[in-house]
DNA sequence: CATGAATGAGCTTTCATTCAT
DNA sequence: CATGAATGAAAGCTCATTCAT
């Protein structure tokens, strides 16, 4: 029997994973401390520890909703898409559409990767880690596939390894999207047809 | 045993460094101390202040090291080769003939990528991050354009952008290396072809 | 607990400044660490470092304190006063009256003189250094003018070279206080009685 | 059976003892480090505790030489003294005469106090302290008493406390020396005539 | 005797977490 | 539930002293 409906406990961790992305993206997970969050949400310290239990949690969890977010977008767009080829697409432009300089986007991507490779020391971390990532690219084998059936796609081409190689590519444009003069429309742009070209039948 | 000669004290430095990458990569910088180090190395804690400064100053060195001896790597081998193809083909295979699941490999990646996000947020070393960057772009650069040249490769590409495109290949397949199910040779060897064909003249 | 009154905060902070002075007085402040000071005040070390920022700033609080508390008890009791005759004789008197093998007394004199000694080497500190004998010089050569133009002191006699002379054998005879067979009272008196036979009109 | 000549050995404990003077001045006993004194007086660490056998030791030598030597200075000065009263005058002018503003003498007179301050807190140290200053009152005493004996002096004033009394002042002024701005000359000026006065048969 | 690399106890300070109010 | 003062283990770093060469 909760006092607070869980709404409003919802509505509490987001601010917290909020402000504890700020902090974590402008100062990494170890070098932000829990007074940085507290001072940038402006609750108590006991209140964190009220909806979270440990500054570990709270790393854990944003980036688990953050991917999450992720996936339930793209599934919620494919919904809309009838051929693969508008999916994949979609896919491409979504990395596309993004604005390679905007500070938020780019913080993300610190904060995301960095987690990544934290996840690579810790067992259960990584076993996540290998989760998302199957099911990333089990994302994208299905698309393939789904464009062999239809013949939108070759039928010859591996789908499962076509699937890795997308997600190599989007993974290496982002890491470069640090750089501030990466031409990241380019490149992207290009690495794009180069995989759509070798895709598609003719 | 003072008045050591300057190899005695290169190799200590570097027995440090050694200690220092493994607790690393075990841990992660921030969260490797200078005990693990300390217990890892043998020696005592102020012998190892007596050749860094500072737990920063290990990690600065450990990856300026890391990266300039793979700079030389590179330019000595290319002192060898007579075309810009065998020079592409000389810089994909350095990472083609890596092992992936090397233990001593993937720490070094993870590692190497931490630093470089960590670097995202100091100026001085975002400056670096830059210039090392820029220096590898260059390196590229100059073999596609020799390549131009020498008619060996299509004069018509934008070698900058094929530059980038390299390595953000590159970073997006080693990143990947950190999962032990990913088809590394597969993947890369094809992003090979696909480049090489893009940029060769028929 | 959380959620205390300034009052009990400024009460900790006492206790903390008390605690520090037996240390200091005990081993010098370089000499005492932080914890001798918590195993003197009972709370933890970070308890105190709530309050304080560094061993540095207990160290200037506490003697910022203590000459502060000073001149507010001059000023008090010089409002009670009706004749520089009798602030002069105030003065002398707080020191005459001063018990000079109390050890609480001999401890805040090493203390304090030990901080003037320390503050010489701070540019910082060197100009607070001077800001509180200016103030000190002041006091008295307002005493002896005020005593001037009443007809208490003879008018022909530098004021300011006197207030600077009262605070010099103020200090002479302090620091001698450390010498337990120092004849204190003796001496202070008959350089009193020197000092206002010089001062006063015939 | 030494290897090395008494003189020899001697000339290295005065460079030492002047380094270490040199950096105790600048920071203090405790800040200063043995480092501090390496790199001040070029040799090695080794060297300095083949003559020394620890920090105190060096810091303790180097008061007791001071202050012997300024007893052998009294000493040798009075044998050409034929009065008390010149005597008295020779002990005053001794401090009339130092330049106030002497960047050397303010170091010394900071060292100096620093190290009877710090005396205080070792029972060897005070004990030779006390022996010290006995010995400085016994100068000043034997003097006043000659003074009485031949005359030039009041008889019925009390030899000791007129001995105190001087020392007081001269620690006073001193310790005021401090003070860039301390008008040292005329405050000893006037002390001097004001205690030559009261000494001073009519 | 001289050297300076090595030692390691000990220092100040930080910070995730707890819990009395 | 909210608060923020309290905790104390641990961190990075220093430095007087030693001793192999």
């Amino acid at each position: 029997m909760p006092i607070v409906s869980e709404e409003y406990k919802e509505e509490k961790k987001e601010q917290i994973l909020d402000s504890a992305f700020e902090c974590f993206a402008k100062k990494g997970f170890q070098t932000a401390t829990m007074d940085d969050i507290v001072a940038h949400c402006g609750m108590s310290k006991g209140a964190i520890y009220n909806y979270f239990s440990s500054k570990e949690e709270i790393y854990l969890d944003l980036l688990t909703r953050a991917t999450d977010k992720n996936f339930a977008q793209y599934h919620k767009h494919f919904a809309k898409h009838r051929t693969a080829s508008s999916k994949m697409d979609y896919l491409f432009n979504a990395y596309l559409s993004a604005n390679p300089i905007d500070r938020n986007r780019l913080e993300y991507i610190v904060v995301f990767y960095e987690f990544n490779l934290h996840s690579t020391r810790d067992p259960d971390l990584l076993q996540q880690l290998h989760e998302r990532k199957r099911k990333l690219v089990t994302l994208v084998n299905d698309i393939i596939q789904e464009g062999q059936q239809l013949g939108e796609f070759k039928s010859n081409i591996p789908s499962q390894l076509y699937a890795e190689r997308f997600w190599t590519i989007i993974d290496g444009v982002n890491l470069h999207a640090v750089y501030d003069d990466f031409p990241y429309y380019d490149v992207l742009r290009e690495l794009k047809e180069m995989y759509l070209d070798e895709l598609k039948s003719e």
